[in-house]
DNA sequence: ATGAAAGCGCTAACAG
DNA sequence: CTGTTAGCGCTTTCAT
């Protein structure tokens, strides 16, 4: 029933082949024929069927997101950004979530995904295993990677050891020597080296002015509020000297720890502060001091860059090291005398 | 390069007919034909281009997800749902993100979208025009609509005006007359009838008790924390007497006043009740009383009723009312004495 | 149970 | 500037 380039083409008496032409803006056609076919398809409500035209062509005009998690901040900012630069541009944008770490990925990698179904991929904090980049590389599509760097292939992302050495810093040059450290887990680690840049970043600083960072003042997190809470309470119910400050690794888990300090009376930053890392949407109301990233900026990069190398600017994909900046807001102080 | 049909059928030496019967598990096939070219199949990589199946068939096997946002609470977590659900039936997800009302909608309705395309389509939380309904109608695929009644669709939803009542009752039980109320704000009303129906809800609610809704009490945000904070602070700025509690039309408001009075050194409960709607993944650590809904269950059953209607089950998508819950936390107690 | 052949709707040379 | 002619890769009658 929707009107098809033949019904166009009748209707103007013309070939398929100028009217394929009139539309997609080609050149050698005759503006008054583009006109006329132009008005014809408009009011046919004509509009070319992407299965037809990818076929032919092989392009799908299609990008790909994969991405572990689309319900936590860094995800769906970043899949926002793309989407914004994609807009623009009228690409389409598939979502591909992971709905975790492990999960189904062979599935994905095996057949569904990436089969003449998308012209490129931005892969979102994910590190993928040999095998599932060959797997990509092999479809040879145009692929960058965000919020973390994955060997073997472009990616954007800040420089996350110095951002967490900045917020480290941040709470030594307020005086803190104590200073407790809630981090991504084990699960995180594993698929993302992002937690691992962090640590070490965070790490290094407080060497470099010769604080040692305590074991029982490393804490494990997932990056999520959640887990913000629970490290938090076991730092505040153990036993023996507490710190004055905590590092932690995302603004999630920040927030978490705010959340608890908040329900125990510990007052923040008068007897504790706290620092994260993103700027999440809460930190601003909740008075969060952080290092700010923009994902949002990120994902616009990417889409850019593959947009641009599908467009023939062969080496548009190319790695970047997005800026981070510290936001100083109410829940940092020096510590009490 | 990618394998095609022809080349499976060729090492096969069977016709790609049969070779299509085979890999799509249709019957009039000899199992042991079939073993071998799903074993050659899988040897070569094969997997079938969805343009050319897509073009064959007018399937594409992708729902599409339309969205004025992607980084709010409902609309994430949503998607995941609606993803989880197709996932697990392999059908591809096509994110429409408007990125805010308005926007470039006609854009959107007009070309790009849903034309040979998707397969089906889930609307969330928008309220169409008659115009793009009957786009949307005359494309003649199912459509679900999702967090909000759609005229002329069918939807899934919770019952708004009920679930806004039921927090009202909650505080009106605990004793609390002076109740102020932060709903949505012009912009949402228009776009969506869910500010409209929880206001109303509330209201009655206290109408019901005798209670008379105060015009200065009444406060405009648009769902946002930022403006939870902002409605918070002018709230807290006005001369005259002070509610002892706010009913707050979304979590990710309640959670802005919560912030705010946390800044005041205004006590919740002790000094004022705060109860939401939503059960935001961050009421839980805040200790915010809301009322719960699960936009992840609404997700799937909206993919899964489109997901059979594609299979054939007519009738399959049809209204739906969602549950809500009262989750009582640590924001509302009684009003001091 | 399997094959031959005709498209699905569009694009891409190649002519004219 | 415009038309002809092949496909793109898969599905689908209709035969056999």
């Amino acid at each position: 029933m929707p009107a098809s380039i033949g019904d166009v083409a009748a209707v103007a008496k013309v070939s398929t082949a100028t009217v394929s032409r009139a539309i997609r803006g080609l050149p050698r056609v005759n503006p008054t024929t583009r006109a006329r076919i132009l008005a014809i398809a408009d009011e046919l409500g004509y509009v070319a069927s992407p299965s037809a035209s990818g076929l032919a062509t092989g392009r799908t005009r299609t990008i790909g997101v994969l991405a572990p998690f689309v319900d936590r901040w860094y995800f769906s900012r970043s899949i926002e950004g793309v989407d914004k630069a994609l807009r623009s541009n009228s690409y389409n944008l598939l979502l591909f979530n992971l709905g975790g770490y492990g999960r189904d990925r062979e599935r994905l990698f095996d057949r569904n995904m990436v089969r003449k179904q998308i012209d490129a991929l931005v892969v979102l904090c994910l590190t993928l295993t040999a095998e599932e980049l060959d797997h990509l590389h092999r479809i040879e599509i145009p692929l960058v990677a965000t919020g973390g760097a994955v060997t073997g292939c472009s990616s954007i992302h800040i420089d996350d050891e110095r951002a967490a050495a900045a917020a480290a810093n941040h709470l030594l040059s307020l005086g803190h020597r104590n200073i407790a450290h809630l981090h991504g887990g084990a699960e995180d680690e594993q698929n993302f080296t992002v937690p691992r840049l962090r640590s070490k970043g965070f790490a290094n600083a407080l060497l470099a002015q010769g604080v040692t960072p305590r074991r029982e003042w490393d804490l494990a997190g997932n990056f999520t509020v959640a887990n913000g809470v629970a490290a938090a309470r076991h730092l505040f119910d153990s036993p023996g000297p507490q710190p004055t400050a905590v590092f932690c690794a995302s603004d999630e888990m920040a927030l978490g720890v705010l959340f608890e300090a908040h329900r125990r009376g510990i007052r923040v930053p008068e007897d504790l502060s706290v620092i994260g890392i993103d700027d999440h949407e809460f930190a601003e109301p909740a008075g969060l001091t952080t290092i700010r990233q923009d994902p949002v900026e990120q994902g616009m990069l990417a889409a850019s860059m593959l947009m641009a190398e599908l467009e023939g600017s062969t080496g548009a994909v190319a790695d970047y090291v997005a800026p981070h900046q510290l936001i100083v807001r109410s829940s940092t102080a020096p510590p009490r005398a």
